[in-house]
Order: C-alpha cells, then sequence, then structure tokens
RNA sequence: GCCCGCGUGGUGGAAUGGUAGACACAGGGGACUUAAAAUCCCCAGGCUUCGGCCGUGCCGGUUCGAGUCCGGCCGCGGGUACCA
C-alpha cells in the first residue's frame, strides 16, 4: 500500500486538470454560469497565508458550484500599480516594472501548486499596456461625460524630498524618509464625480440583500447623508468683500445655545485675514502643516484663534458672537463654517472652556429622567441624547417644550424657512474622488496641456500613453528625488492632439484604486480591444460571488460600485451591471506574531518568523537573542511578520495548506497561524489517504452495520452541503471529521464502505482537490471528481425514530428523555412528569408552567 | 476623535433564543513494539460535603429559558478618503 505522497499525486492532478481544461471558462449560452472572484493581490513578492485562506475559500465555492452544475469562471490576476514598487527602487535600485514583474513571476509560481481551479488563460496585470491602455480609454470616455474634472486639492509636501507623500508616509507630522516637517501644499487634480451618485449609492445598498449589513452600514456611515440647515451669520466691520458667514449645521434646534462661529483655516475668510494678520498667518500655517488625514485632524488638540471680528445671531441683532479659525473645521465638509452650541458637543464644550466662551443649555432631560444630570455650564459634560430620544427644551424656540432631537430638527429648519433666516439642505459627507498621483508607478493619466488649447485629452488611437522604462537610454534611475516623469527628458513632449503645435503630456498617474474599480469586468473578455466586451459581460457579469478583506468595506467596494455606474453610462457595460457584486463575503485576516529588537536608537527592528527559534512561548534569533513577541498582530511587509507557505506546501503539500486555512477559524474571523495546525491537518490527510486505500482493497461483505453507516454518509452530505453553501467551512471540516471517524470505526461490508468513502472524496474535493481526485481514482470512481456531480442527501435516511430531549427544572438541565419522534405532546409531558429528577423538584405539587419545545426541550417551571 | 466589528476551557473554535464547550491542537493514561517512531483506544471547563454549585470580557435588563436579544462599560482589531 502506498504512503500519502502530496509530492507526487499534487502535481500529476494539476497536470490532468490542466490537459482536460477543466477550469478553462467558456461561454455556453445555455447554461447557467457563476463567477467566483477573489479580490486580487498585490504582487508583493511572494504570496503569503492569507492569499492562500482566501483563494481557498474562492476555490471551495467555485468548486462546489461546478460540482452543481454551473459554468463557473474563476479567474486570477495582480493589481500591479502602486508605491511599493518605487520604495522598492529607491531604496534598493532596480526598476519598479522588473521588480514587479519578477514578483508576479514568483507569485505564480507559488500559486499553481496550489492547485485552484483557476482560468489562468484570462491572467493580467493592471500594469500590462493593455490593461491600463484600455483604462484610459475609460477615463477618456468618462471625461467626455463629465464624469471627471479639475480643481485643487491639498497633499502632503516634504519640502526636502520635494515629493507628496501618503497619508501613510507622514509619521508624526515629519516625512518618513527626509524625517523634515510636512507641509500642505495645494494642486490642481483631477477628481471623479462620485459625490453626483451620493444619494443612488447610498439608496442602492437596500437592494444588496447578499452582502454583510456592517459593510453596507459602513458605506452608508460614509456616505453620510444628513438634513440641516444652512444659514447665514451677518459679519460685522468684515474685510471688503466678506459681509456674511454662511454655516451649515445639522443641529438647528441648538441655535439658541451658540456662543461662537468657527471657520476652516482655508476659509476664503480666514485667508483674507491672515494677509493682514502675522499671528492669524502663523496659526493657519501651522495648522497646514499637520497631515491631510482626517484621523489626526480629529485627534489633535482643538486649538483656535479670535480673529476679533464678531457675527451677529440671525435671530437677534443685538446678540453678536466671536468668529474663531479653528483646526477642527474642515473646508471640504458643509460649508467650511459652524456655530459652536458648547452644550449639546463635547468638542465645543472643550473648546468653549478652553477660550472662556459662554455655554447655555438649549434642552435638558425630559421630566422624571433627570437623575443625576449636572448642566454643562455648572460643569457637566455636554449633554448629547440619541436624536430620537424625547427631552425637555428650555430654551427652545420651534416646536414643543417636550420633543425628540428629530422634531426640534424639524420644527427648526420649518421655523428659519418661514422666517427666511435658513434654508433646509441636504448634505453628504462622501466627497468627489481625487484620483492624480504624483508618481511613476501608475496609469498615465491621457491628457495633454497645450499653450493655446488648454487641457486636451489624448486621441484613442494614440492609446495607451505608456510609461516610459528608459531615460537618457538607460532604465530610469528612481534614487533622484522627484516624480521621474516630470524630470524625463523626452517623454513629455507632445503633439496637441487639437492643434498640433508642441504641448505636454500630463505627468500625473491615476489611484491605484482606479485600476482595481474595473477589472472583475475585464477579465469577462480580458483580451478585448475595447474595455469591455458586452457580450462576455452580459453572460458572464455580475460577479455572484466576491471575497476580499473587511479592510476593502469602504474605499474599493464604493469605488467600484461608482465605476460600474459610470462605465454603463458610457455604454462600457450593461444595464444589469450597475451594483457589479451579487453577493459580498469578507473574510477575516490572517493573523500572525511580530517579533522584534530593537537598535541602538531604540527603533523596532522586525524579524522574519523563520529566522525565530519558538521554546517555551518565548522567541529566539540564530545568536540567541531573545526577541519581543506582539501576538496576533496584522501582517505587514513591513513588519516581516508574513508566513511564507512555500515551505508549508514543500513539507505538507498543498492540501495541508488548504486544509487548515479553512479548519481553523470561522471564514470571517482572524485567523492565527500555527504550525502545530498545519502538522494536524497532514495527519489528518494521511489516515484519510490510508483508508482510502484499505477499503479499496477490501472485499469485506455486507453486515448489519452497512446502515448505519449509510445514515452517517447522508447525515454528513447534508451538513456538509450546508457548510460550504453558507461559509461555513471550519464547522463543514468538523463533519468531515466527524465523518471520517465514523467511518473508520464502521464494521460495514467492502461495497457500502467504498460508497461512503468516495462520498467522502466528493465532500472533500473542494478542500483537498488532489487527494480527493486520488481517492476517487483509488475507489473506482468515473472520471475525474472535480467533473462529478455533489452528491445529495436523502432525505429518508436523515429521519431519526426516536429522539432525545433534555429537561430543564427553572431553566436548569436536570435529566433526558428519549421519546418516539412522533410522540404527542401529552404523552412526552406524561413522561417528563414521570421522570425523578422532576418528581424531586415539584415535591408533589404541580409545575406552574410545563413548555414543550417539539424536539428541542422541556422546561419546567415550579 | 469618529464609523464598523470582535471577546466562549491551556489553545483554535462549535452552538435556527432551547443540553455551553461539537470537531481539533496541546496535555494525561493505555494498547502495539526489545525500544522508539508511526498507528489505535480511553480521559479531560472549574469547584464540590458527590446533593449539587459556578462558568461564554464586566455591570444591568428582557425571557419559562440568553454565548445568542436590549442598554451601559472595558479590552482588542479594521477603516478614517495618497498603504493596497
Amino acid at each position: 500500500m502506498s504512503r500519502y505522497d502530496p509530492a507526487s499525486i499534487e502535481p500529476k492532478w494539476q497536470a490532468a486538470w490542466e490537459q482536460a481544461g477543466t477550469f478553462r471558462a467558456e461561454i455556453v449560452p445555455d447554461r447557467p454560469k457563476y463567477y467566483v472572484l477573489e479580490m486580487f493581490p498585490y504582487p508583493s513578492g511572494r504570496i503569503h497565508i492569507g492569499h492562500v485562506r482566501n483563494y481557498t475559500m474562492g476555490d471551495v465555492i467555485a468548486r462546489h458550484r461546478k460540482a452543481n452544475g454551473f459554468n463557473v469562471l474563476h479567474p486570477m490576476g495582480f493589481d500591479a500599480f502602486g508605491m511599493p514598487a518605487e520604495n522598492a527602487a529607491m531604496a534598493s535600485g532596480g526598476h519598479p516594472k522588473d521588480w514587479t514583474y519578477g514578483n508576479i513571476d514568483t507569485m505564480v509560481g507559488q500559486m499553481k501548486p496550489l492547485g485552484f481551479g483557476l482560468d489562468w488563460s484570462r491572467m493580467f496585470a493592471t500594469c500590462d499596456e493593455d490593461y491600463y491602455g484600455q483604462q484610459q480609454a475609460l477615463f477618456l470616455d468618462f471625461l467626455e461625460k463629465g464624469l471627471v474634472y479639475r480643481k485643487n486639492a491639498v497633499v502632503n509636501w516634504d519640502p526636502v524630498d520635494m515629493t507628496v507623500l501618503a497619508n501613510e508616509q507622514v509619521i508624526d507630522g515629519k516625512g518618513w524618509r527626509s524625517g523634515a516637517p510636512v507641509e500642505r501644499r495645494e494642486l490642481t487634480q483631477w477628481f471623479f464625480r462620485i459625490s453626483d451618485y451620493s444619494e443612488e449609492l447610498l439608496s442602492a445598498l437596500d437592494a444588496l440583500d447578499d452582502w454583510p449589513a456592517k459593510v453596507k452600514l459602513m458605506q452608508a456611515n460614509w456616505i453620510g447623508k444628513s438634513r440641516g440647515l444652512q444659514m447665514a451669520f451677518g459679519l460685522i466691520d468684515g474685510p471688503e468683500g466678506h459681509d456674511r458667514v454662511d454655516i451649515y449645521t445639522t443641529r438647528p434646534d441648538t441655535l439658541t445655545g451658540a456662543s461662537f462661529v468657527g471657520i476652516s483655516p482655508d476659509h476664503p475668510l480666514a485667508r483674507r485675514l491672515e494677509k493682514d494678520d502675522v499671528e492669524l498667518a502663523e496659526f493657519n500655517a501651522e495648522c497646514r502643516r499637520m497631515g491631510t488625514s482626517e484621523e489626526e485632524m480629529e485627534k489633535a488638540e482643538k486649538r483656535g484663534y479670535d480673529t476679533g471680528l464678531r457675527v451677529r445671531h440671525p435671530f437677534d441683532t443685538a446678540w453678536e458672537l466671536p468668529v474663531f479659525v479653528a483646526n477642527f473645521i474642515l473646508m471640504d465638509y458643509g460649508t467650511g463654517a459652524i456655530f459652536g452650541c458648547p452644550a449639546h458637543d463635547q468638542r465645543d464644550l472643550d473648546f468653549a472652556r478652553k477660550y472662556d466662551l459662554p455655554v447655555r443649555s438649549v434642552f435638558v432631560p425630559a421630566m422624571g429622567e433627570e437623575g443625576t444630570f449636572i448642566l454643562p455650564e455648572d460643569g457637566g459634560p455636554a449633554y448629547v441624547p440619541p436624536k430620537p430620544e424625547t427631552v425637555r427644551y428650555v430654551a427652545g424656540f420651534a416646536g414643543e417644550e417636550a420633543q425628540t432631537g428629530d422634531a426640534a430638527i424639524d420644527a427648526a429648519i420649518d421655523f428659519c424657512e418661514e422666517n427666511a433666516v435658513g434654508q433646509g439642505v441636504t448634505k453628504f459627507r462622501l466627497r468627489d474622488w481625487g484620483l492624480s498621483r504624483q508618481r511613476y508607478w501608475g496609469c498615465p493619466i491621457p491628457v495633454v496641456h497645450c499653450d493655446t488649447c488648454g487641457v486636451v485629452p489624448e486621441k484613442k488611437e494614440n492609446l495607451p500613453v505608456a510609461l516610459p522604462y528608459d531615460e537618457d537610454g538607460k532604465p530610469i534611475d528612481f534614487s533622484i528625488p522627484g516624480n521621474p516623469l516630470d524630470r524625463h527628458p523626452t517623454w513629455r513632449d507632445c503633439a496637441c492632439p487639437a492643434c498640433g503645435a508642441p504641448a505636454r503630456r500630463e505627468t500625473d498617474t491615476m489611484d491605484t484604486f482606479v485600476d482595481s474599480s474595473w477589472y472583475y469586468a475585464r477579465f469577462t473578455a480580458p483580451d478585448a480591444g475595447t474595455p469591455t466586451d458586452l457580450k462576455a459581460a452580459e453572460y458572464w457579469m455580475n460577479v455572484d460571488q466576491y471575497i476580499g478583506g473587511i479592510e476593502h468595506a469602504i474605499l474599493h467596494l464604493l469605488y467600484s460600485r461608482f465605476f460600474a455606474r459610470a462605465m454603463q453610462m458610457t455604454g462600457h457595460l450593461p444595464d444589469k451591471c450597475i451594483e457589479p457584486f451579487d453577493a459580498l463575503f469578507t473574510q477575516g485576516m490572517v493573523t500572525h506574531a511580530i517579533y522584534q529588537t530593537r537598535d541602538p536608537q531604540g527603533r523596532p527592528v522586525y524579524h522574519y518568523p523563520e529566522d525565530v527559534t519558538l521554546r517555551e512561548g518565548r522567541g529566539y534569533l540564530a545568536d540567541g537573542t531573545e526577541v519581543e513577541i506582539i501576538p496576533s498582530a496584522k501582517m505587514s511587509k513591513s513588519k516581516n511578520n508574513v508566513v511564507d507557505p512555500v515551505a508549508i506546501i514543500g513539507t505538507y503539500g498543498a492540501d495541508t495548506a488548504r486544509w487548515f486555512v479553512l479548519s481553523d477559524s470561522p471564514p470571517e474571523r482572524d485567523v492565527e497561524w500555527t504550525a502545530a495546525g498545519a502538522e494536524a491537518a497532514h495527519k489528518h490527510l494521511s489516515r484519510v489517504h490510508r483508508m482510502a486505500s484499505e477499503i479499496a482493497g477490501s472485499d469485506a461483505p455486507e453486515t448489519a452495520e452497512d446502515e448505519p453507516l449509510l445514515r452517517e454518509m447522508h447525515k454528513a452530505i447534508r451538513d456538509v452541503s450546508l457548510g460550504v453553501e453558507s461559509f461555513g467551512f471550519n464547522a463543514a471540516i468538523a463533519r468531515l471529521y466527524a465523518f471520517t471517524n465514523a467511518l473508520g470505526k464502521s464494521r460495514a461490508g467492502a461495497g457500502v464502505k467504498r460508497q461512503a468513502a468516495r462520498a467522502l472524496a466528493q465532500l472533500m474535493a473542494p478542500m483537498t482537490p488532489h487527494l480527493a481526485e486520488e481517492m476517487w481514482q483509488l475507489l473506482g470512481g468515473e472520471g475525474l471528481v472535480a467533473d462529478a456531480p455533489w452528491p445529495v442527501a436523502d432525505e429518508s435516511m436523515l429521519v431519526e425514530d426516536t429522539v432525545t430531549l433534555p429537561i430543564q427544572v427553572n431553566g436548569k438541565r436536570r435529566g433526558e428523555i428519549t421519546v418516539p419522534n412522533d410522540a404527542p405532546k401529552e404523552e412526552v409531558e406524561k413522561a417528563v412528569l414521570a421522570h425523578e429528577a422532576v418528581v424531586r423538584a415539584l415535591e408533589g405539587g404541580a409545575p406552574k408552567k410545563l413548555i414543550v419545545v417539539p424536539g428541542r426541550i422541556v422546561n419546567v417551571v415550579v
């Protein structure tokens, strides 16, 4: 009998699938299709165990749907543009293109041995000229339809490296390489008009029934629809052209508690005032030195600058309020100006206490709800109850005295509109999507700047506008600061597409989120001469099951939803594709301990897991140095805590790796990689292989044990099918362990055992496809198990004759009874009351209540 | 800061509002073996006066019954618009 040897059986079956074209996806008009897609990887250099988990999940779904008769599309590609390639070129020389394609080769070579049922013929990388050329064509069509425009926006500027920094490259307000304080700089940049679709992207979430509720909630909050009031506060003796400050508020019911007006440092009034006020100019400059991220803005200490100017309250012209410039007010949201009501906003209260501004409550808890309430003006915290809660308005001006915040807001808006002091408006938090990046390794924005014609779209026949590889005859040198496209000796030079005069190319490239916003559509026709092929899109779209990390819950998924709409509008997708992902599953991340030591400066130094030896919960380097272990950390290239699956496959085989990543945790939750788990998985698969070999060689006659095994088989078919369909992979695997144990113990005859073992092979096939093929062949299965129809449970074999009911007394388990499956309720009650533990508890009396949940449980209340 | 999750034995985890801890890992005991490896079998939440009692991050609530639903905390994670 042969041992389980994945190193020989895995390549054998991979070759068999390859030769048979098992996973080639071809359009077959009459067959139902199923499109499974996992978020494609960034080519970081090597695959990690997170990829294995993610793609194994997709493969389980794909193989299961194929077995259920669907024509399955399951493609793979690479999200290949982005900063790491440029960072690598800067850090260790070389060219981003060579680095990226080298990584892709490596990763494909690492993925193929995993035996995923992928149609590799459709593979592309977003940095392929063919792909980004088609993306440029999309951009031009979007431009023509007015879906793209230019405006100014701020970026993080590193004055030493002379480059724009990403938010993650700004650390404590300083550039990550240069250490120089970061400045905010305004540049003219391209934007997609995603905010035009705010309402649509919000309301369409309702129909996404097979998306996780949490993702829809996150998107809804991100889009942030709010009904509020816009109104003007008259400015007293303001500079020329500034006679009012327009504010936006979602709490107009608190207008009578206003104690100041705050404006953003980027507000036109602030910009005007700083010209004559050195101190304010310094304050604003300091605000602008902050990073551009929302997190940083919000976490920063709330600071303000009293402009000395005053405004009149719209309700009472005698009531004057000071105007502050405040660092926490965003120019991008609302009007860039607010009124502060310290009593009902903690941030405003902190601000008021800092700058000694008045605090005046507008409402207090409802009668009888006061409890230990302390007024904010008496030192209590800001009183901010949920809007649906009823409160008592002590300084109300519209509606009832006792009313909910929601009702008060409506009444306040009505009041302001009737008195012509304000206007009810709906606003969204969602901003337009800035797509310009001042970097080399991205899709060039296909426009030309002409001195006479201005900004001119490139002609489609001139696409792709390809990235230059060389500079002065040599590969571009990334050790020189600045954008290589900007400084390239010839690349920028071109003829104006409109007038033919010498002109300059746009040197900005596109955000890599653009690349990933339509790749799912390109997979349906990866070689088309246009971005999509409508016939192929019509057949394959939408993605039936999309699988990816929760970290993409908002940006990637929202951008893709926008892009699908924009592509539909420009004729690149059929109408039915505006929501491209029918079902979404967000898998958890794979975590792994971080091993770190410190350099002489106290900065962390991260070590690869393979360089660390674990002994009794502590970790040591080869030279004996102990490392600090930070458990369950997100895997990150920069932290060197990425597990390498190649070694796992080499030791145990792909099926073991696949089995383990599914078995150890529920798929939506994070999983911590452990070496012991892989060892255990391998032992189990060896055992299954051994059992299959034994059963294949047995000729034991049929026995009385045949039927119990068949019952177990049908129950396993039912439970595993359900598990696979509902992403309960770990539960399905637990069930397969139990079924394997039952098969191992069974004394059934060879015929029934073979039947059960073939079912086991089929049920395991989505997870461990190579082993399953081997078993299938040993056990006399016909053809490939990958092509075999999914087994169906026989309902009649699932029905049990008797059922065991636990008996509770006052909700606590005290015993159990076994009754016939179809016993009438009266009979069950009689049996329960006769039970020893119940008799003892009743002490001769009658139960207060007797609850019988048929087939489930009995509860006696005494 | 704000938005969204998650929290169950030594460990990973199971459990349509209905027997908490399935299935595994690590551990203990046994069989086989000259011995070891491999394999197979058994035990296993804590406490206990052996009647039971306590247990799903903490506090409270709803319910005949709560890991599950509701409210309030604590801890950890994801996102926070230029990481992908």
